[in-house]
DNA sequence: CTTATAGTATGATGATTATCATATAAACCT
DNA sequence: AGGTTTATATGATAATCATCATACTATAAG
């Protein structure tokens, strides 16, 4: 062995690193090899040696992006009393800073209408990310104090992903802060009433 | 004149219609000049006599999209009475059906992540595209007897957009169609409950 | 200090694609 | 019929890109 022990895995993660940053901007098919590797220190030829294909590497890439937003969403909410966080969390997510944060924001919203142009390892990923925040969801509502989480977290995420996918699309802020401001009232108040069907 | 008056026409919109069967499908950067030529039975030099660009094609297959999607919507809840089509809309917009046919379903839902990567037209083509909606949206509404309508239809319609995208994402058959009734039903008792604020 | 080798660089290949220049063919008008 | 123009076809160009073969280089072990 050359080279430091854990060389390679540097690289390996420092790729990774450069893959989330640009995976939300750009898209699975906008970005490069090269210019991951480029965002790297690196030259595009190398890139064969620490992963497979670039469809593994995208695959492994959305993964890491999941759990970056489960720890980012983790420290947002730390040391809230559980109906302040599960409120906290509603409310940064559906909200303009949100909406105007792509390359930083839910990966659900950023690459879902992606998700059928890609290999299945990456629409395996992006499944256990969904299964990840919808579980991560119904444990909040489940601290929260409400009922029949595993059923309603699914449907609340949705308004959630959708509030954000459409604020979006419109090129007018203030109506498209309007539509920030009725969906999270909305879904809060989804989430108190417990009439369920 | 040589060839028919309205031959070039002709072509122009047999364009547009391979470029509305194909657009969802495969997407803005996945569909190809050559493509559209071919299921139109032409070679793919000629295209340019008919578009200015790929990007112009685009944002008026997306146009036409859009208009399809409006009259088709307009067909399958007519003859209804205005309660009874608003429902309609809902459960057939938030349904299996729906989500298993991306190729012919929502625009938005198939395309949202893509508009960041596209052209200006395309953003304005699709900023239309989601105002007709919302707007055909409060027009049932107020049909129906709703109230307020035109500040609520937008969250509406993120609600319908977030449960298909979310259903989209989810290999698992039995939890995706769960979201989609949990979604239906919550969607339909919002509507109900006048209680905005 | 040398050498073996893991990690990285250089450069090539082949595929795809938007775009455009030029050639050919269709069919209306006289 | 013939000529003119409009629509379409052929073929070229240049760019981008994933992938890979091969060459180089840094460095830990001896």
């Amino acid at each position: 062995m050359r080279y430091s022990e854990n060389h390679k895995a540097q690289t390996h993660s420092r790729l990774l690193k450069a893959g989330v940053a640009a995976l939300r901007a750009k898209g699975p098919d906008g970005l490069s090899v090269a210019e991951v590797m480029k965002a790297a220190g690196l030259t595009h030829g190398g890139f064969y040696a620490h992963f497979k294909s670039k469809d593994a590497f995208l695959a492994e890439t959305l993964t890491e992006t999941f759990a970056g937003m489960g720890r980012l969403w983790q420290r947002r909410t730390e040391g809230l009393d559980p109906r302040a966080a599960l409120d906290a969390y509603v409310d940064q997510y559906v909200s303009p800073l949100h909406r105007d944060h792509r390359a930083t924001g839910c990966p659900v919203v950023a690459l879902s209408s992606d998700l059928p142009r890609q290999s299945p390892a990456f629409r395996r990923a992006f499944d256990a990310g969904v299964g990840q925040m919808t579980a991560a969801l119904a444990a909040r509502m489940d601290r929260a104090g409400l009922q029949d989480t595993e059923a309603r977290a699914p449907g609340v995420l949705a308004a959630m992903v959708g509030a954000v996918t459409l604020a979006r699309t419109l090129s007018d802020t203030t109506r498209s802060d309007a539509l920030l401001d009725a969906a999270r009232t909305s879904i809060k108040s989804t989430l108190l009433a417990p009439t369920h069907r």
